[in-house]
Parts: structure tokens; sequence; C-alpha cells
DNA sequence: GCGTAGGGATTGTTGAACAATCCTGCAAGA
DNA sequence: TCTTGCAGGATTGTTCAACAATCCCTACGC
């Protein structure tokens, strides 16, 4: 074995431990949780109390607020002092300030493929392809939630094609706390469904490597997408409550 | 009073308030624990005792370890299972993906003030001007960590500018960061230095509203100074030591 | 109707305790 | 000399119970 492949076999060996014993108590709390409130069962508004969680999730006090100081930084709990902790509100200046962090972080991903020293390789965009696969088949099945799923990992994927740690915790974020807004928009039919196809259509940009191109478009995309979730949350006639 | 600027008053009144009772011993932990790590007293490596801190801060440690976790969302500690928290000892990597990150943020947030409706007010860039000024007087009293201070807010103003809370967020989180590399180097004179005099020109540009140009400006000037970092890194002969 | 005090519930914080894990040093063996 | 195995102590991970501080709600007085 060279003395480069040992180093790098040894990197995959720590990189595998890190995995195996990331458990604690509070991530495994926080994982729960964040599964609830990303599938709506706890719908903005809602206020956590300790002493339930701490029964249905048999932990402590002292870990369930762990969990929860995780999750208040991944934009997913709020914290208000000596009242509780509880799944944010967000309103219509959230969602423009959402899109506009997605529209500078994606599309500059996307522009700075042009320039790369290695070229892309063609496997790196294996998972987004996998992400529109899926995609179609849950919008043929009609499990709509399932289509914003997959939504956000290609949206995710796609950051990760900068190999840049901290793009990629802060998408995480924000694809976090987009969900949240899915939830209070009655027809996901009509909020996915466009952009299943302009997934594919993106995706074939790239492995055409017009990246210029797939950039523009997907500024628009990102312009179109926002729009539809305004329009949607003014038609439901919610006020931004962001201030409380 | 107007109702308008009544509303106004009442904001700022909540503000205050929330800033008043922000209290929480976890958070008044951090602050002094973030004080200490960016301003070098904890350098990159060490290794911050549970019990050790507890009597030093006097606080339980429950509450330390929240203050931790408070940290370590910031980028300021990590956290080794079973072993402890640490300060992070940044690399390479790291300082070329913050830099990306900043060139992305500030420079579109600069280039986003030309198509603004109501045209930026004046009175938005005198934080900068204040900034501008500190750290000319800090420099001409040969206080060069207190010149890295002004810089920083001076950046933290510009991306104020975008009225982003998510971006004034992430911000934080970067230059904290930014922070902790240069405590690894020896001469803060030669890296601070010539970022004093473009801050000024880039205020001057803004206040003559040529975004565009201030723009291009700013994004040649991230250039140069991770371009400083980097060769003052290679010169102490620091590996990366990121994936430990 | 409106401001105000009390009571109950919830959160904030503490200290102690125990289990699990890591680090250190030392001895045994090749 | 170098590696291996094993105790011992130290540190972290987690839980529990208790008390203090704060908030919300209601009833009272004006």
């Amino acid at each position: 074995m060279t003395e480069t492949g040992r180093q790098a076999w040894l990197r995959t060996v720590a990189a595998d431990v890190a995995r195996l014993d990331r458990s604690s108590s509070a991530e495994r709390a926080a994982d729960i949780l964040r599964r609830s409130i990303t599938e709506g069962a706890l719908p903005p508004g809602a206020q956590l109390s300790e002493v339930e969680l701490t029964e249905v999730l048999e932990v402590s006090r002292n870990t369930l607020r762990e969990a929860f100081r995780l999750l208040t930084h991944e934009g997913l709990l709020v914290y208000k002092l000596h009242r509780g902790v509880f799944v944010p509100e967000l309103g219509e200046q959230d969602v423009i300030d959402l899109y506009r962090l997605r529209r500078v972080l994606e599309v500059d991903v996307v522009r700075g493929l042009s320039g790369r020293d290695p070229e892309l390789p063609a496997r790196r965009l294996e998972p987004m392809h996998d992400d529109v696969e899926v995609a179609e088949a849950a919008a043929r099945a009609d499990r709509w939630p399932a289509v914003g799923t997959a939504n956000m990992r290609f949206h995710q994927h796609l950051i990760g094609l900068a190999d840049s740690a901290r793009m990629d915790a802060m998408t995480g974020r924000l694809l976090a706390e987009l969900r949240l807004l899915f939830h209070v928009i009655a027809a996901p039919r009509e909020l996915h469904e466009p952009y299943i196809e302009r997934n594919r259509g993106l995706l074939e940009l790239l492995e055409a490597r017009k990246y210029d191109q797939a950039a523009d478009d997907l500024h628009q995309y990102l312009l179109d997408s926002e729009r539809g979730i305004l329009a949607a949350f003014r038609d439901k006639g919610l006020q931004t409550p962001s201030d409380t």
C-alpha cells in the first residue's frame, strides 16, 4: 500500500468511526423532533412542553433542552425566554429572505462550476439524478410531500457540488425553514409539480456542461418558486407574525 | 406622534427589553467565553475543562454545557465525544471556504443596492463611517487587534445593508471563525493595514452610489485578503489539521 | 371598563450522583 | 526496543430531584 493510499484509508476509517458513535441521546431526541416538525406533526406556532416531551422521548429534561438547542440553531425551533420553545411561524418577509439567500448561494455554485480546475466528474451528478427520479415516481403515486422532500434533496446535492462544508450547513438550515412554510400551504401539488420537470431540465444543462445557461435558468426558477409561495401565502390571508 | 412613528418606537423599546433580559446564565457564560476565544486568550487547539470553567464562571456544569452548545453552533468550539470541547484549529481549506462565502454574500449585497426601491438613505452608511474612523485611530495608536475588530464590524455593517436577518447571522459566524485564523498569524500589522484605506475607498464608492464599481472593488479586495492570509499560513508552515 | 394583585404552571438553574469513555503509566512478552 | 494488555484515575455523558424566577390567567377593587 502506498503512503498516500494509507493516509486516504485512515481518513475513511476515521470518518466511519465518527459516524458510528455520533449517537448521543440529545441528537437522537433531536432527530425525532426534527422529523415531527418537518413532516408537519408539530405545526408552526405549537409550543413544546418540556415535561410532556421528557415522558414521550424518555430523556431527562437537561438532555431534552440540549436537543432543543440543536434544533434552535437549525431554525426549526425558537426560544422565548421563560416561556418555552415554539415551532416558528414564518411570514412573507421570511420567504423573501430565504429565497434571496437561496438564489445567491445556488446560482453562485452553478456559475462556479465553469472555472473548475479538474472538470466536474459526471459521477458527481448522480445523486441529483436519483432525486429527480424519486420525485417523478412520487408524483405518479400522488405523494406530493415526498415530491417536496426529493426536491429539497436535489437542491442540497446541488449545493454539495461546491465542496463547501459551510455552504452545506447553511443550505440545510435554509431548506429546513422552507419546509416550515410548505405546511401552511394547502395545495402541495400546484406547489411542487412544476419543478419536477425544471429540475430535470437543470440537470440536463449541467450534464451538458452549459453552466452559465444553467445558472440563468436556476435564477429564474427560484424567482418563480418564490412568487408561487408568496401568492399561496397571500391567498391564505396570513399576515407576517415574524416580529412577535 | 404619527402611527408609524409610534410603531417604530414600540419596536425599538421591544428591542431594548429583549436586550436587557436576554440574560440567561448560559448566554452570559457564552459571552465571556466568546470574548476569550476571539481575543486569543484561548488559542486554537486549547481544551476547555468543564470542572475548571464551572469554578471560574460560577455556573453549574449543565449551564456551562449549554453555553458550549451555543458556541459550538457559532463555530467557535468543537465537541469531541467523550473527550471534551476544544477551540478549533482551522486550516487552509477553511480559509478558502470562508472567503468563498464572504465573496458571495458581501458582493451580492453591494450589487443588490443598485436596484433598491427606496434608495439607500445616507444615514445607513454612518455605522460603517464610524468603523473606518475607529480603525484609523487604532492604527495610529499601533493597536492592531483593535484595527481587526473595527474591520470586522465594518463588514458586518456592510452585510446589514441588505436587511436580511439570516445574512446577518451567517456573517456573524463567518467573521467569528475568521478571527480564529488571525491569531495564528504573527504580523497583525501587515495583515490589517492595507485594508484600512480600502475600507474607506469602498465606503466612498457607496456614498457616491457607484454600487457596481464598489462590488467589483470588494470582490478584488476579498481575493487579495484571502491571498494574504493563505500566504501567512504557508509561511508558518502550518498544515491543515481540519480532518482530526 | 381598566388597572392590579394573587395563584398555578412552566421554565431557568443548581448540585449531586452514577455510567461510560478516555488517557496514563506500568508491566509482561516477543 | 517495540508492542500488547491491563489496571487506575480523570473526564465526559446523562439522569434526577429540588428550588428560584418568571409568565399567564383570573378575580378583585375602583
